[in-house]
DNA sequence: ATTTTAGTTTCAAATATTGGAACTTAGTTT
DNA sequence: AAACTAAGTTCCAATATTTGAAACTAAAAT
């Protein structure tokens, strides 16, 4: 039998079930995983149970609810610290806030979302672990759209049809034509703009972080509110933040770059 | 057929891949991993693959080596957000940073090992996402001491087995009977001191987080150097650590715990 | 040019996974 | 209290997947 558009066995299977219970708020009971699962009732039993086993799942047997383990928390470490751009790009990405005064973010792409892997912001250093490992949509954000310009047209047609095109905010480009159109756009100007696409008030430029054979590997942003800064203003940052980007993808060159973004 | 002390399929076996290419500092090449792993080459080299397929590993065609996937970040901080201590434990451990002025830390078990999820220190907040994830040794650790020495005898054997008992600095407990002395101690004393034992100049007072059943659900910490303070000095805060402790096991207690702790 | 080492593929045998159906609890309702 | 319902758990024969010795290929070393 084919199980969907996932292959990979058993392991496959389980890794989405993993994804499912991640991607609901958190405690979450058997029924209700399985109310929007393609698992007949006992393969998800048997796959929640082993994710349990493996400390991947958490079960709470008082209210019977299953969140994300523990043991995922002591694997992301190798991964943060060494698989993503975080140990390279943090000296690039402190130097490119305390020029600009501004938040910066650092993001890479995962099945689709927008990853952000890494934020420093001058005034407020605090929630940098909050916001490591958050996910936003690719079509919506400054980081998402500077990523799926650069990609190659295989990459941007499998990572376009991921999206989901809702309007977050009336400036939503929320269908897939205004979204090509909008990347051509960026290819030419070399940064992506968010006009408040994802969140009221928020305002982005973003630049793509490319390998000297100009492979797309993540993405860098200065992100403000409109309340201090308009899109004009975060324009004049457009040299420091594409300096930046190029540092990074100058040394991420020698580094080990995901097969799978 | 069995396989090893671990069961749970093809899944179980993935994870296992997984703990291995996390235990080695970072990208390596099948080869080495095929060295010293139990499974029998084509195994080996399908696990991988699967894994990598699925965001979990990721892999570098140029070096042929592989390390841990970006996938993993985002699933932790699901993790880490709802299933972890830290959404309950934040806002004490501040406080109890701020009264005794100290780093204190917050930690949880994970399959013998302990594991760092939380630290707040007063005057330098920068490296809490470099220190969330990290893993320590259970038997020369004051947190790892603390929930030790609180666990079930089931739980606790099962977990003693598990220990190293290499000797990291000239305090360290480095045998199985000296340890179960001193968790004796503990369990009577209510706290657990670390003197040395896994850092030289490193030392903590640490208490176990406990539910109002008994339950060890992790530990808090107040650490210090061998500069500033002595063991002493530590001994003063006590009842502010013990209150600390005892405000987030209360909370825990309505909250989900996870069985495999 | 030959040997060695590292990585990849093959294929029949062995095994684990599958899921319909039946069963057990726990929680409601009559 | 008995009957009903819903949620979670277990069975087991059919079946798809995993297994691993061996063969193969590519690349590096001699």
């Amino acid at each position: 039998m084919f199980d969907g558009p996932n292959g990979d066995g058993t392991v496959g299977k389980a890794m989405q079930v993993l994804d499912q219970v991640s991607s609901f708020g958190c405690p979450v009971r058997f029924s209700e995983l399985l109310a929007d699962s393609p698992f007949p009732k006992p393969t998800l039993y048997r796959l929640l149970q082993t994710l349990t086993n493996q400390g991947m799942l958490a079960f709470d047997p008082e209210r019977q609810t299953y969140s994300m383990g523990i043991r995922l928390v002591r694997l992301a470490h190798s991964a943060w610290r060494h698989s993503s751009l975080v140990p390279i790009a943090r000296p690039h990405i402190e130097s490119l806030a305390e020029t600009v005064g501004e938040a910066v973010h650092l993001a890479q792409f995962d099945n689709g979302h927008v990853l952000f892997v890494d934020k420093y912001k001058v005034t407020d250093m605090f929630d940098t672990l909050a916001q490591a490992g958050k996910i936003a949509p690719g079509y919506c954000t400054g980081v998402g759209k500077a990523i799926l310009a650069f990609m190659t047209e295989a990459q941007q047609n499998r990572s376009l049809d991921q999206q989901s095109y809702k309007a977050y905010t009336p400036a939503t480009l929320s269908d897939r034509t205004a979204l090509v159109a909008e990347l051509a756009w960026i290819r030419k100007n070399g940064v992506a703009y968010d006009r408040e696409e994802h969140e009221q008030g928020i305002i982005s430029i973003a630049s793509p972080i490319l390998t000297s054979k100009g492979r797309v590997v993540g993405a860098v942003s200065i992100a403000t509110s409109t309340n201090r800064y308009k899109i004009s203003d975060l324009k004049k940052q457009k040299p420091y933040l594409l300096k930046c980007a190029n540092l990074i993808g100058t040394e991420a060159e020698s580094w080990q770059v995901p097969t799978w973004s």
